[in-house]
DNA sequence: GTCACGATGTATCGGACCGATACATCGCAC
DNA sequence: GTGCGATGTATCGGTCCGATACATCGTGAC
């Protein structure tokens, strides 16, 4: 999951790996907690040893002077390869059980502006069965096992319920959106309705390129 | 986490780990899947190591034949001990940061039936303000990072933040009925209202008992 | 002027948990 | 009688987290 992420965030554009987490932290706040360097920083090296990114050179201010004195270790500047959006384009498409679980889904989606329309389709579509099931299952417990669990564990299983029917209206409306229409632009109560003029929407036919 | 979940499991009754995890999968469906045998398996050997499990004869039916022949290596039931109830109590009381996470909560609250008022009510209070907090900050991200994030990004955090708000009224209920009520019934749209005649609602008072 | 503090920045280590896998038993349907 | 799904215990490698360490830089308080 994680090589997925900065493997798309790197395609944005150069970054180190202070820059990587943040970016990632920003794109990702809904669906999980910022990530840690404890698993940064020896993905960070995994991809490199895979040749799916490389050490760029630091932006060096030096115009002239101190060229190196203190060793000059300082930020390091990873970037993608050939390889490396090869690779991204290979995890986005293909998908295993762990591409709707919570996170996985997540991460996918969140870089559905790289994704080509019937990947998306296919995505939203196995994570609403997965939802479905999960929503099944506490349908079940609420209505088989009720009296053998307490007031408290009934609530949190009602709570866990309601954002299980709610999800799946959520995917319903993005499915319908991407089968015949173009942007996600789910209708919302509260706040701001549909925005554009960002710089990376997808133009309505594909947006992987294979080729530069 | 798992320490807590099974210690608290199996203050209900013994069981073996098959066992274990399927009652563990009902009470916790809502927030996370199936417990991994990989983790189960390990966590029990560590409890028993420290004291907190033991292992029980395995309702034997041997009436009389086959004492042992085949080595016997059947079901091993598992039973709590005195020190796995204090253990217990402690992590239940004693609240970190990871209290307050998805999991962390999910599992606290589960076991709230086996937990004081005021534990109930400064865990329901420390997860709002973790809430919170992560509604704040995708609110920030909706509103001063919107333009430099694709429109599905966007549609992610809204989704992200819809649920957040939905939460913390959640927990509102749950507080307010906490602070001047008792159990928790929160009002429902959908199904089913408040149920009683479980086996397990806390008498108003205290529940928890050091003392047997 | 200096110096404390928060931000930026790289890095490691132990531990928690998962997913795949292996293997053995039991009941029952075909 | 046999295959198959549920029950049951167990290990292994890998991913990711949380704590920790340490170094630099800008800025505002004193």
């Amino acid at each position: 999951m994680l090589d997925l992420a900065i493997l798309g965030l790197l395609q944005e554009s150069p970054m180190h790996g202070y820059e990587i987490r943040k970016e990632l932290t920003a794109k990702l706040g809904a669906i999980r907690a910022a990530i840690s360097y404890g698993s940064l920083y020896p993905t960070l090296r995994r991809l490199q040893a895979a040749g799916w990114i490389t050490e760029a050179a630091d932006t060096p201010v030096t115009t002239e002077e101190v060229p190196a004195l203190t060793s000059r270790r300082g930020r390091v500047v990873y970037e993608i390869t050939a390889e490396g959006k090869e690779r991204f384009a290979q995890l986005i498409a293909q998908a295993g059980p762990e591409t709707y679980d919570d996170t996985g889904f997540g991460v996918h989606f969140a870089f559905f502006a790289r994704t080509d329309q019937a990947t998306r389709l296919r995505i939203l579509e196995g994570r609403r069965r997965k939802i479905e099931e999960r929503r099944e299952g506490l349908r079940d417990v609420l209505g088989r096992a009720a009296e053998r669990l307490d007031a408290y564990t009934l609530e949190l299983q009602r709570h866990g319920l309601d954002a299980c029917e709610r999800e799946v209206r959520w995917l319903e409306e993005l499915i319908a959106n991407e089968r015949s229409g173009r942007a996600p632009t789910v209708p919302h109560t509260g706040t701001a309705g549909g925005r554009r003029d960002n710089d990376s929407p997808p133009p309505p036919g594909e947006s992987r390129s294979e080729r530069p």
